[in-house]
This record gives structure tokens, sequence and C-alpha cells, in this order.
DNA sequence: TATTGTTATACTCTATAACTATA
DNA sequence: TATAGTTATAGAGTATAACAATA
């Protein structure tokens, strides 16, 4: 009986994604050094932007998939750079939100820009259906956690 | 002339890859703990048994994306555990091929079986013609290069 | 007691440059 | 001159633990 290689790292699936996703996120970070940010900074800000009145550290932290002591220090940045600023809610007084400024939201903008710009380079030859469905895919793989 | 958000970010497809993607390793780590592992050591271990004479540095280097420096430090370590040996080919003496010991197959295969089962978790929902799918434009992307 | 944010620390990963030895 | 490997270093990312303020 034939003791065979097994399936080969090329055709596995975790593999293959942080392969993917080095890839996109360094030619994303090589666009994004042009505006002061990293993708990490850039994800706290582009969330910051997406609400008129801010969103909390914690949720942040919930979405971007990171530890809540690491936003801290991501806002931090920001927040010296001029693009969001902390807030304090009405109600509690632990939280604070994290605002965007006139500014931010500008540098949001022209970033965003030049970060799906570069990432055509990866994806240009990925079609409109096939990153709708990429995106549901990667969306489900979130949503079903460890 | 409303002036909208733009597209969400977690719309985002370099957003999305690379979230998966930290989840995914997150959860290999720790199967891969339990031998001696990383997924980075774990995928020069796996390209090494793919072969029976070896595979060299540099093709690990372009295979996995990764600088040719860091394939040294984790040969190094592979090396040091017994799971791989670095050995000289016949023609060319710059060239160092990485060879899978006999334990360092066992361990590959033992170590395939636990991270296979943990990334269960996150991938539990997708099925295998999604899967063949998501392999496909994964493997695009890695082509397409910068 | 539980939650939000914060500080601190250690470790891993990534990026770069310079060097050697062979070709 | 070019290529494979190596060494060294700095910076960015990740993982934990402990703590203060507030609920």
């Amino acid at each position: 009986m034939e003791v065979g290689m097994g399936r080969p790292l090329a055709d596995d699936l975790g593999f293959l994604l942080s392969r993917a996703s080095g890839q996109v996120v360094r030619v994303t970070n090589a666009a994004l050094a042009d505006h002061g940010l990293r993708v990490r900074q850039y994800s706290v800000l582009a969330l910051a932007c997406e609400t008129e009145d801010g969103i909390s550290q914690r949720e942040v932290a919930a979405v971007l998939g990171l530890d809540p002591s690491q936003v801290v220090l991501l806002v931090d940045e920001l927040a010296a750079a001029g693009l969001v600023e902390r807030q304090a809610p009405e109600g509690d007084r632990r939280t604070r939100l994290v605002v965007a400024t006139a500014r931010g939201r500008g540098v949001r903008e022209a970033a965003r820009q030049d970060a799906d710009a570069a990432v055509e380079g990866p994806l240009g030859l990925i079609g409109e259906a096939e990153r709708e469905r990429l995106r549901d895919v990667l969306t489900r793989i979130w949503t079903a956690g460890g």
C-alpha cells in the first residue's frame, strides 16, 4: 500500500489565506505610508469615520479582532496626528468615544483611494462577482469564530 | 448634493482578508503549540516533507513569501529540533537543501491533523466546493503579485 | 462583581542592509 | 557580476497580566 504525501501545503486554506493577506497588507502599507498611516491605524480611522458621534474603543477592538489594549495605542497615535479625538459619551463615563475630526475624514478618503488603487495589483484579475463571493466567505469565516 | 460615507470597512477585501487570516493563524498556532511549532515553522517543515531530496532555502522563501534571511532562522529552529537537516546538493555548493528527517515527517503528519481540526472552527461552515473556489481565488491573488 | 480603558512587558513577525562564499 | 545563504538590527504586530475608574 502506497504511502502518499498527503495534501500539499499549497492546498491548505490557512496557508493560502495568510499568504494572500500578507501580500495585500504589504502593498496597502506601502500606499498608506504617503498619508502617515499603516493598515491598523487606517482601520481604526475608517471605523471612526463611519459614524457621526463616534465609536467606543471596545467596539473597535471587537470589529477589528484586536485586544482593547492595542486599540489604546492606535487611538493615541491617531489623536496625536489630529485625525481623531476621544470624547466622553452622555451616560457611561467609563467609555471613551473615538470621533473622527474633519481632517481625519479627509485623510481617510484620500488614503482610501490610494489603498484601493494599490490593492488592484494583487486583486486586479478578480472580477466583481467573485469579490462579492469572497467578501461573503471571509465574513462567514470571521463570524464563525475560533 | 449628499455626501455619503463611501464603502464601509466591512466591505474592504484587504481588511476582510487580514482579519480572517489572523483568525485562522491564531487557532492554528494554538493547535501547533502541542507539537512545538508555529505556523511559519510548520510551513517550512511541510514544504521539506513534500520532496524526498529536499528543497532549497531560496525556494522556501519564494513559496512562502518570506525574505531568505527569515528562512535561515526558521530552518535553524527546525534543525535544532531534529525535524529537518541541511544537506549540500551535487552541483552547486552555494545552495543548502532542507531535507525532512523521519521524525520531522511524523511530526508534520500529527501536526497537520491537529491544525486541520482546529481550523474547522472558523472554516466549519464553508462547504468543499466553496473551499475549492477560495483556494483558486487566493492562489490567483498571490500569483498576480504586488 | 463586571466592564472600559489603561499601562507594562515579553515575544513574534516583518523589513533592510551588509557580509561570505560560491558561481 | 550575480546568486544562495547568513548575520545583525530596528520596527511593527501579537499576547498577557495587572491595575484604576466606573457601572
